[in-house]
RNA sequence: GGGGCCUUAGCUCAGUUGGUUUAGAGCACCUGCCUUACAAGCAGGGGGUCACAAGUUCGAGUCUUGUAGGCCCCACCA
């Protein structure tokens, strides 16, 4: 061990300069990528692939950081670790934001057409595609970049392709001309999770339709409440409930729809809910997934009224024809209203549909469509999660899965759109014929592509297995490891790719899940772009460093719970860091004139250092833990503790006398140890916080050329090492000293004063009254089993130890009366509920013995405190 | 309508299988310190009937049920 040679070590830990020199030499060693090595246990991760229009946001910082933490750690722990990174095409997001910024140059999507499009396309994602990806790097993830992939890379799109036509092979993708979510902003299908529901003050508009005889005489009418009015000029039919007596006679009528001008017929159906409006309900198959269904049914005509941007089509009567369906809606209101067949408007909330792309209200909407048969599908997807071959983490997600598995629909996987993967699908131009593959027909002029492309989760659902590009990756790789998501996605994503995974590979795509917290702000909002109140993980960065964002978020971020984020709570792991490295500096200054020999560890070894290593230890083993059990804060709180808490407060300040030895052997051996450990820490410390474990990983020792702390070794934990003794030795010390400060401070003796302290105690070691005097500033101390009070001092009681410390002149009586009262109430306190549990018969025979070991042990302990406490109250009267 | 999660100090949260004392941490607060690693720090201190109620148990912050409040997901009430 050779520390380096430090002239001027900034006082303070200055992250932006490690930043970039270390993930720079990261990189160029390319210390992060992995191959096939068959003598080590792989340890994968896929990457959630941003979509390439999104931005960087805190949610990134948090997933990325926990796929850096395993990945790392597993990395350590000798596993050959791979961590895959790539970009998501994301078909309709992208489409949208291309036609926009094609719009401010006045160009129309429709008027450049496909080709030219698509070129646009490729040109945003080269500009853009890659900015979230390449600024992870900045958060330090240990990505192998050679493996970098991107959903609409050759190869990748043409294992999209084989899927499709292996499942239509399988006639598992069918095509049908079916009811549909159509979002009129972006003129395309999308599917049931792609609608988000807002809740609407809207209305409930109450229309009268006139109900006529045989000879068109009107002879009733009829009042339907309905949200979307505009739809009547589709209805063809009304309905109602058969066992409502208040409408039964009207069941076989007609009415005469008014607009419209059409008689259609009342019909009745257990659909309809007697008691919600006026129990009548106006049927309009083209646009209401219910009301065709009863269509169907009862064999109820079907009249579409919409064009694909929801405008009205032909359908409709002359004067509403080619009308946005909200300009209509207020048209068919004002005709009602002139005609006196409005009944009432009455205030609504309801759930309306959004499109979550297009960011309006979706539209029921029949066309012809691609979709997948989920019913066969879904079964052994949902076998493994039940079985655990997948585990997810928090386990409660499994619940949520298997409701959505147990009440899957269809899938529609064709988009109207042009950006994504072109639907193989070839239509004769002369005939039914439909060809499906991944070469195009040998007579291509006589065949028309079909023109939709696949949903983005029909491509990225194949992330998993078809980001390896070869057999041989494939096979070594797959099954991965872990991955690492926001539970938003359940469905979208994690859900497909097990089904894909049974589906092609036969085996699942990876054994853990772990969804993330949601991080919301701090009064609980989500985090979103409209509020603003998300804040840019590049700035926090900036100010705070990427490991402090890192440990910050890690150790705020329990599993399963979400999370009240604002950038201030960076001080936390920006404070730690700093005094990690001032830990470092105080120990590298002091070992800079010292020779440091290995075999030194074992010399003028003391209690002290059998106790940090014992504590070390234990922390590495409940680090360990966490780990395993997927509790990453958990992990921090250990590293936190032990680090701040045991060997900062406690250890460094316990070896200063052996630092500051005349005897340069005490003073190497002290520091060998302590560096030597500090190391250790510094490996735990180096999955959350990469860059100033490097940073003082190299200031440590003379490392090789291209030598890394990211590709050391894990230290190992080692039992043997754990010392009770040693802690007790320590526990006592630390009481003794602790007892002393209180006093000063409660005294209000400056740290300053040197101060003469009596012990009435059986002897001590000379190390330890050493420690004890240092520590608590003492001049003199006197330790005697035999020992009289000395007068006017101030007292406490440990375990093991009267503390007397004679304050002559700063002492107030009254004052000390009151400390000593305080404790023996404490003590009392305690004593009144042990002393009850111990006179219950139940609980002293039926609880177990150990337990009630301790308690008596309690007991006794308290009880000769408050008798020596008791004592010294007499004597201050 | 179904399901999930949450309620612990002024604030943000820990608290693993029920059994160390009168429940911990960070921030905030009070007192004293620029003690030659660190004021982004050190030492000491105050502060909680663990949402409420009942139950199981020798023993409940921890398990069960109910009540109140908050959050989220799913579902076709026009």
């Amino acid at each position: 061990m050779h520390v380096k040679n430090l002239s001027d070590i900034p006082k303070a830990y200055e992250p932006k300069e490690a930043e970039s020199k270390w993930y720079k030499f990261w990189e160029e060693n390319n210390l992060f990528h992995s191959e096939i090595d068959e003598d080590e246990e792989p340890y994968t991760i896929v990457i959630p692939p941003p979509n390439i229009t999104g931005i960087l946001h805190i949610g990134h910082i948090l997933n990325n950081t926990i796929q850096d933490v395993y990945i790392r750690y597993k990395r350590m722990n000798g596993y050959n670790a791979c961590w895959v990174p790539g970009t998501d095409h994301a078909s309709i997001a992208t489409e949208s934001k291309v036609i926009n910024h094609l719009k401010e140059q006045g160009i129309n999507k429709w008027d450049i057409g496909r080709e030219e499009f698509l070129k646009h396309c490729h040109e945003w994602r080269n500009k853009y595609g890659g900015i979230i990806i390449n600024q992870l790097r900045k958060l330090g993830v240990s990505c192998d970049w050679e493996r970098e992939r991107f959903t609409m890379d050759e190869h990748y799109s043409q294992k999209v392709l084989e899927a499709f036509v292996d499942l239509y092979n399988n006639e598992k993708i069918y095509r049908g001309y079916r009811m549909v979510n159509w979002c009129p902003a972006t003129k395309s299908a999308i599917s049931d999770e792609e609608v988000f529901y807002k809740e609407v003050n809207g209305k409930l508009w109450h229309l009268k339709y006139p109900v006529v005889d045989e000879d068109d005489h009107i002879i009733d009418h009829v009042v339907v409440a309905t949200t979307r009015p505009e739809t009547m000029l589709g209805d063809t039919a009304v309905a109602v409930n058969p066992n409502d007596e208040r409408y039964k006679h009207l069941v076989g009528k007609k009415v005469l729809l008014p607009l419209a001008d059409r008689e259609i017929p009342v019909i009745s159906d257990d659909y309809v809910e007697m008691d919600f409006g006026t129990g009548v309900v106006k049927i309009t198959p083209a646009h209401d997934p219910n009301d065709y269904e009863m269509a169907q049914r009862h064999d109820i005509e079907i009249i579409n009224i919409y064009n694909d941007d929801s405008t009205t089509n032909g359908n409709v009567p002359h004067e509403f024809q080619s009308l946005d369906r909200f300009v209509v809606r207020k048209k068919v209101v004002a005709r009602f209203e002139e005609m006196g067949l409005l009944d009432k408007i009455t205030d609504y909330t309801n759930k309306v549909g959004y499109s979550q792309r297009g960011n309006v209200p979706i539209e029921p909407y029949l066309s012809e469509q691609w979709f997948m048969k989920m019913d066969e599908l879904v079964k052994p997807a949902l076998e493994v999660v039940r079985e655990g071959k997948v585990k997810f983490h928090p386990a409660h997600w499994i619940k949520t899965y298997e409701h959505w598995m147990d009440n899957i629909r269809d899938w529609c996987i064709s988009r109207q759109l042009w950006w994504g993967h072109r639907i193989p699908v070839w239509y004769h131009n002369s005939s039914d014929e439909v060809y499906c593959g991944i070469e195009p027909p040998k007579d291509p002029e006589n065949w028309t592509q079909e023109t939709d492309v696949l949903d983005t989760w029909a491509s990225s659902w194949l992330w998993a297995q078809d980001t390896f590009t070869n057999k041989e990756d494939q096979a070594y790789y797959y099954p991965t490891n872990l991955l690492v998501t926001a539970p938003d996605i359940i469905f979208f994503w994690v859900a497909r790719m097990i089904i894909a995974g049974m589906e092609f590979m036969n085996d699942v795509p990876f054994r853990d899940v772990y969804f993330t917290s949601m991080i919301r702000d701090e009064q609980g909002r989500k985090m979103s772009k409209s509020l603003g109140n998300s804040p840019d993980p590049l700035d926090i960065i900036d100010e705070y460093g990427a490991d402090a964002l890192r440990f910050t978020i890690s150790y705020i971020s329990p599993l399963g719970q979400d999370v009240l984020f604002s950038t201030d709570k960076c001080e936390i792991g920006r404070n730690f860091a700093n005094k990690i490295w001032n830990a470092a500096r105080f120990l590298l200054m002091n070992a800079q004139e010292v020779e440091l020999k290995d075999k030194l560890k074992e010399k003028h070894v003391d209690f002290a250092d059998k106790w940090i290593m014992s504590r070390f230890q234990s922390a590495l083993n409940d680090y360990n833990k966490a780990i395993d059990n997927f509790e990453l804060n958990t992990a921090t709180k250990v590293l936190y503790g032990f680090i701040w808490n045991d060997f900062c407060d406690w250890y460094l300040e316990l070896i200063k006398n052996q630092i500051y030895s005349d005897d340069q052997e005490v003073k190497a051996a002290v520091l060998t140890r302590a560096l030597s450990l500090f190391e250790d820490m510094l490996k735990m410390l180096h999955p959350f916080m990469p860059f100033l474990t490097e940073e003082l990983w190299q200031l440590f020792d003379e490392r090789k050329e291209n030598e890394s702390i990211s590709v050391s070794a894990f230290p190992k934990f080692d039992e043997l090492l754990i010392d009770k003794n040693a802690e007790e030795e320590i526990e006592f010390v630390k009481n003794v000293v602790t007892a002393i400060r209180n006093i000063r401070g409660e005294m209000n003796v400056p740290p300053s004063k040197a101060i003469n302290v009596f012990m009435k105690s059986k002897p001590l070691s000379e190390i330890q009254q050493k420690y004890i005097s240092s520590l608590g500033k003492i001049e003199n101390l006197t330790v005697d089993e035999n020992l009289e009070k000395p007068k006017a001092s101030s007292s406490a009681v440990v375990k093991g130890a009267d503390i007397f410390i004679p304050l002559e002149g700063l002492i107030d009586i009254e004052e000390e009366k009151a400390r000593v009262v305080k404790e023996i109430n404490r003590l009392e306190g305690m004593l009144v509920g042990v002393t009850k549990k111990l006179a219950n018969e139940n609980f002293v025979g039926r609880a177990p013995a150990d337990v009630v070991e301790k308690e008596k042990k309690k007991k006794t302990d308290w009880e000769n405190k408050v008798e020596k406490l008791k004592e010294i109250l007499s004597d201050l009267n």
